[in-house]
RNA sequence: CGGGGAGUAGCGCAGCCUGGUAGCGCAUCUGUUUUGGGAACAGAGGGUCGCAGGUUCAAAUCCUGUCUCCCCGACCA
């Protein structure tokens, strides 16, 4: 993408209002709009952030068979009359009524009509198990929106659903959504902490929650400090989901007993194992050797909108964000200082479109603006990687190469550019084998 | 939902107390000079002061109502 063609705008004022680090990043390296109170438009440099770490959670989902589908954001009540939350959900679930005055809802959770699609679905044993997930808007009527996309009330989320046939198959499954839980987020850079919780409106016997810890956090989380030396990818099963962490307000802890510590928290994750819970009242059966079954069911979330925002609590300084090379807009920003000279432009020109063939996302400033904006703007917008042409090649064919998180700048020839960068390259393909 | 603020140019804000021709910075447009860390000079455009009503010769300013947004606390990815 050449800057000349790219909708973007970056701003230096924001409202005073604006307090939270990632909020006001990304208002201000103009990522989001905010449409309403917690609603909000994704713009290009935002949504390509999004559209990455969307990416890098489908091709994990799609490599452990959880088959993609896409549900409706609104949906009829009756199915929720069915599971009795119609009413119990309050008021964070936004009513609302047609031309006929069905009563429909914008929704803020899937078990319902996934538990419908089940029904329809499911009819022997043989067809379980089942695992199904979407990416798609949720709304939740909250009290308070605030923090940006943090606490919005729309939002991207993932949501997964898991069908067994016994008790015994679900709590694997559940544990195989764990694991890949902890490889996701380890895949986006981010470090984690699984916690026991409450299990709230969703309902169920089991229930943990993903968190990053990060001051500006709204949770509260305790966990036992020898949990932050274990490779959480290496211990047992077992050892997984007894694991010594514990949301804030769950019920059994015991702060100071056993060392727990108390960090404040960002909650990016929530799994659930609730059993027959939706099943038998909806009446989805399958048939089986030992007759009718229930399946036993769960559901896995990942707030979606909500990484970039935590990522970016996370990686930043004072200029702007220091973006993950997975998923950064950009992997590399081309500036070119001196826009009307010939020979800067043809070469930034060729760069431009050789790097591109390489399959690299890259952005080329190409604008007629002082060098200081340019720089203030790549840095604000948090691209790994500068390469910078100016002086410096005119003279003595010398591109300047800068890494965003290093905060030095070395030259680099421009016969040694291509080897330099292929190291690079390397270094950013994925693999995502669990 | 309780408590507290704010709506004035695209964005950020001042003006309001004490009523009298609507201002500043950034951004935008034109021109010239600039280009290795948010450039300089000169000029220009842009507003029914959130909305409705009231007081007054006169309202951004005072009064009433209303809508929206934001901030501090209990719920949630």
């Amino acid at each position: 993408m050449k800057y000349s063609n790219f909708f973007i705008s970056t701003q230096k004022d924001v409202s005073k209002d604006v307090k939270l680090i990632s909020h006001l990043f990304m208002l201000k390296s103009g990522m989001i709009r905010q449409e309403t109170s917690g609603i909000y438009s994704w713009l290009p440099i935002g949504f390509r952030v999004l559209k990455k770490v969307i990416k890098i959670i489908e091709e994990i989902h799609d490599r452990h068979n959880i088959n993609q589908i896409l549900m409706p954001t609104i949906q009829s009540a009756d199915i929720w009359k069915i599971s009795n939350r119609y009413e119990s959900y309050g008021k964070e679930m936004l009513k609302i009524t047609d031309r006929n005055e069905k009563e429909l809802l914008y929704g803020p959770t899937n078990e319902e009509m996934i538990t419908a699609i089940g029904k329809h679905y499911l009819k022997s044993y043989k067809d379980l198990p089942l695992n199904l997930y979407h990416i798609q808007s949720k709304f939740r009527d909250e009290i308070r929106p605030r923090f940006g996309v943090m606490r919005a009330r729309e939002f991207l989320m993932k949501d997964a659903y898991s069908f067994d046939l016994t008790e015994e198959d679900c709590l694997t499954t559940y544990i195989n959504y764990f694991k890949m839980y902890l490889f996701i987020f380890k895949k986006l850079g981010i470090p984690i902490i699984p916690v026991k919780a409450p299990s709230g409106e969703i309902g169920g016997s089991l229930s943990h929650e993903f968190h990053m810890i990060v001051d500006s956090g709204e949770s509260e989380i305790c966990f036992s400090d020898e949990l932050l030396k274990k490779n959480l990818l290496d211990i047992s099963d077992s050892e997984l989901i007894n694991i010594r962490s514990y949301t804030s307000d769950f019920d059994k802890i015991e702060v100071g007993k056993d060392k727990l510590i108390k960090k404040k928290s960002i909650e990016l994750g929530h799994i659930f194992l609730f059993g027959q819970k939706y099943s038998k009242p909806f009446d989805l059966h399958v048939d089986s050797k030992n007759g009718k079954v229930f399946p036993y069911m769960g559901s896995y979330g990942i707030g979606v909108s909500r990484i970039p925002a935590a990522v970016i609590e996370k990686f930043h300084d004072e200029k702007g964000i220091v973006w993950p090379k997975e998923i950064s807009p950009f992997q590399i920003i081309i500036i070119n200082l001196l826009t009307k000279d010939k020979v800067c432009c043809n070469y930034t020109d060729y760069l431009y479109e050789h790097l591109k063939n390489n399959r690299l996302d890259i952005l080329l400033d190409d604008r007629d603006e002082s060098a200081g904006k340019k720089f203030a703007d790549a840095d604000l917008s948090g691209i790994p990687l500068k390469l910078i042409i100016g002086k410096n090649f005119l003279n003595e064919n010398l591109i300047g190469v800068s890494f965003r998180n290093l905060n030095k700048e070395e030259l680099i020839h421009k016969s040694e550019i291509e080897s330099y960068l292929n190291k690079f390259i390397k270094n950013i393909t994925h693999d995502y084998k669990i």
